[in-house]
DNA sequence: CCAATAATTGACCAATCAGTACAAAATTAA
DNA sequence: TTAATTTTGTACTGATTGGTCAATTATTGG
């Protein structure tokens, strides 16, 4: 079956890219959610027949894992670059939080993001991919948790409350966020950002 | 045809009660979302068939209609009984999170905050469902603002922020809270909310 | 008692859902 | 060239979707 490399290997080639596939795919499942997007939709975005989608990534359900997977490890990469790229934790805070307030592209306050929505949809519905979205942020949060402390033992992040405590309150900025985006103006939204960031400063 | 009061009306009475129905039809739209849950889920939980539903409210999107309207509607009542409860709009705000840190069942926790649901869900897929949870959210706003406005005039709100700010920060953190409570213990949430509310101190 | 009206019931409907089956096409190893 | 293997394209499947319809039942006013 399939999932092989192309050397050495008897058979027909695939005549798709499987990362612009997937990556057409995050853009359905993000802005349609889970259940919402149909095979049809999928196949359309992904611009290939169902045969294909099949013996390639198995069900629907596999290509969401896939997706859910490949989103979670760019955005990873994403975040800590932000981080290295800043001597000042808070400035990397800023820098992340620019996506939300400053997107690419103006639909991009619609489809918030694809970890809450997908979190929000599944919990209570579909306990698996509900853990595996909620993992995925916490390790968001760990990774928050990280620069925090970095920033404190350099005095730029207050001392008085716990690291802990502080990386917690980012991630529920950023959930709150994901859903204020959708009925804040840009103006509101920075200014949201600024305030709360007073309660990392010393 | 129907939606008319009881009394002096020719035509078979109507056997079950809409209040109830609709309460029912709340849990399951509150639980699954509007595209998840069926009309056979829905059907089964208010205990009617498929004509007495179409005959008492005309389709499935009118039924949420009338569901969305009566939650709000109920949420309103709730929070502003909440506020006048108490002296100190802090003390109001804390007493609205305590549904968020300590809600009548634990498994409310899934469900989260219905406006939010909707909002997320409908956003980029259906703007009439999306504006219409959008709008109602910005109710809840206008409602801490009021409070929030008498707190500053009363010396129990800081007056260095503008009220309108902080009715959007309170939101945002809502917002926030109806997906961290997805993730976080009593322990964490209770921090989360007092760690914020510094921010509203003199 | 009868005509008019309205709620209930369950059978029915077309459209859509995710997924399967299988033949045709393309490729490698022998 | 042939056998083995893999991908592609499409027709098909059974289940489920929201919604309709008409017969039945219950009620009121005349």
């Amino acid at each position: 079956m399939g999932h092989q490399s192309i050397d050495k290997m008897a058979g027909r080639h695939r005549e798709f890219d499987v990362e612009t596939a997937l990556s057409a795919a995050t853009e359905v499942f993000w802005t349609q959610g889970y259940d919402s997007a149909s095979m049809e939709d999928l196949l359309t975005a992904m611009n290939i027949n169902k045969g294909s989608m099949y013996n390639t990534f198995g069900s629907k359900r596999d290509l969401f894992l896939r997706v859910l997977d490949r989103f979670f490890k760019n955005a990873q990469h994403d975040m800590t670059a932000k981080f290295e790229a800043f001597d000042n934790p808070l400035d990397g805070v800023r820098e992340i939080f620019r996506q939300v307030t400053r997107p690419a592209d103006v639909k991009d306050h619609a489809k918030g993001c694809f970890l809450v929505n997908t979190l929000g949809e599944m919990c209570g519905m579909d306990e698996e991919l509900a853990t595996l979205a909620r993992n995925k942020l916490l390790e968001v949060e760990t990774i928050y948790l990280k620069y925090l402390r970095k920033g404190v033992k350099n005095g730029q992040i207050r001392k008085e409350a716990s690291p802990e405590l502080m990386a917690k309150f980012l991630l529920n900025m950023w959930n709150g966020m994901s859903i204020s985006r959708r009925m804040y103006s840009r103006k509101s939204l920075e200014d949201l950002v600024e305030m709360q960031l007073q309660l990392l400063k010393p």
